[in-house]
DNA sequence: GTCTATATAGAGATAGAC
DNA sequence: GTCTATCTCTATATAGAC
C-alpha cells in the first residue's frame, strides 16, 4: 500500500494548493516540492494534470458527501439543525490550517473554462450532488416546520449552495471566517421558521 | 487620443479573459492575438500584468459602481426595487455576449492569492463599496417598508454580495443564466415585505 | 516506484530599430 | 507606438537507467 500513500499524499498536496491558489497557479513542481519526491514520480502516478484534477474532485467529492450523509440520514435532527450543520462543513474548511482555504469545487468552478471535459463532468456532479442533498434537508425542515420559505426547494438550495461557495471567496478577499460565519448565520436566519 | 484607445482595447480583451478563464489563464499572447498588435506593444502600455490588472479593477470599478449609483440615487425608487436593479446588473454581465461571462472581480477574488498587493486592494475596494452601496439600498428598503430582514443592513449586503458573485461562478458550472435568473428572485422575495 | 536528463512549448519581460 | 528579435524562467510531459 506505499503506491496508494504517495498517491494520496499527492492528492493531499494538489489539494492544499487548489485550495490556496487555484489549479492554474498549481504545477507538478509545487506539488514535487510540497510532497518531497520529483516531477517525474508525479507524472507516473498521474500522467497529465487532467488526471489528477479528476482524481482530486472524485475524492473529495466522496469524502465530503460521507459528511453530508452523517448530517442528512441523522433522524432525530430537525431540518433546521441539519442545514446548520451542513453551513458549518464549509465554515470548518475556511478555516483550515489557519489559513483561509476555500471550497476546492468552488475554486474549480471559477476555472472551470480552462478544465478538460472529464473535469469539467466531475465538477458538475459535486454541485448537483450537494443541492440534491440541501434539497432534501430544506424539504425536511418545511416539513417538520422548523424551516420556512416560498417555492421550490430546489430552487433554494441552488440559492444555499451558491452562497456558500461565493460567500468562501468573498471571505478571503474581505472579512475572513469571522464576516462567513455571521453572513451563514443571516442566511440561515432567514430560512428559519 | 489613438493611445487611449488602443489602452481600452487591451484592457477591453484583458476583461473579456479574466471573465470567461480567470487572470491565471491569461497571457499576454493570448491579448496579442485579441487584439491584433505585438506582444511587446502591450508591454509599453502595461509593462507588467499586475499593471494590467490594477488597470482592469480599476476601470470596471468605476464603470460598474457608476450603474450602481444610477440605480440607488433615484428617489423616487423603492429599496426592493433598487436590490432588484441592483441584481439585474450582475444578470446582464452573466448574459453578456450569449457565453456566461462572470464577474471579472469575483473571478480574481478566487486568484488573490495569487495577486501582487496593489492588485488585491484595488479588489478588495470593489467589494468594500458594493457591500456599502448594498446597506444603504437595503437600510432604505427597511426604512420604506419595501424590505424586511434582521440584524444589521451591513450583514445582509455581505451575504447578498457573497450571493451574487457565487451564484455568477456556479451558474458556469450547472444552470447557466436560467437558474441564476430564478435563484435570485428567490433571495430578493426573501428579503421583501 | 523513483530517479536523472531532456524535450517542447509557453510564460513574462526587455533592447533597440523604425 | 509598434515592430522584430531575443532572453530567461517555468510549465507539462517523456525516455530510459536504477
Amino acid at each position: 500500500m506505499a503506491d496508494s500513500d504517495t498517491r494520496d499524499r499527492i492528492l493531499d498536496a494538489a489539494q492544499d494548493l487548489v485550495q490556496r491558489v487555484g489549479a492554474n497557479a498549481m504545477s507538478y513542481q509545487h506539488l514535487s516540492d510540497a510532497v518531497g519526491i520529483r516531477k517525474a514520480s508525479i507524472h507516473h502516478h498521474f500522467p497529465g494534470k487532467s488526471d489528477l484534477l479528476v482524481a482530486l474532485i472524485t475524492r473529495y467529492r466522496h469524502d465530503f458527501l460521507r459528511l453530508v450523509d452523517q448530517i442528512a440520514d441523522r433522524p432525530n435532527l430537525s431540518g433546521a439543525a441539519k442545514l446548520a450543520r451542513y453551513v458549518r462543513l464549509f465554515e470548518a474548511t475556511l478555516q483550515e490550517n489557519a489559513c483561509e482555504k476555500a471550497c476546492p469545487c468552488g475554486m474549480l468552478g471559477a476555472e472551470v473554462a480552462t478544465l478538460e471535459p472529464r473535469a469539467a463532468a466531475k465538477l458538475k456532479e459535486f454541485y448537483d450532488d450537494n443541492r440534491k442533498r440541501l434539497a432534501e434537508i430544506l424539504e425536511a425542515g418545511r416539513a417538520d416546520r422548523s424551516l420556512r420559505f416560498a417555492g421550490a426547494a430546489e430552487v433554494m438550495a441552488w440559492t444555499a449552495f451558491a452562497f456558500l461557495e461565493g460567500a468562501m471567496l468573498v471571505a478571503r478577499v474581505d472579512g475572513g471566517a469571522k464576516r462567513f460565519r455571521e453572513s451563514a448565520d443571516a442566511f440561515v436566519q432567514m430560512l428559519e421558521a
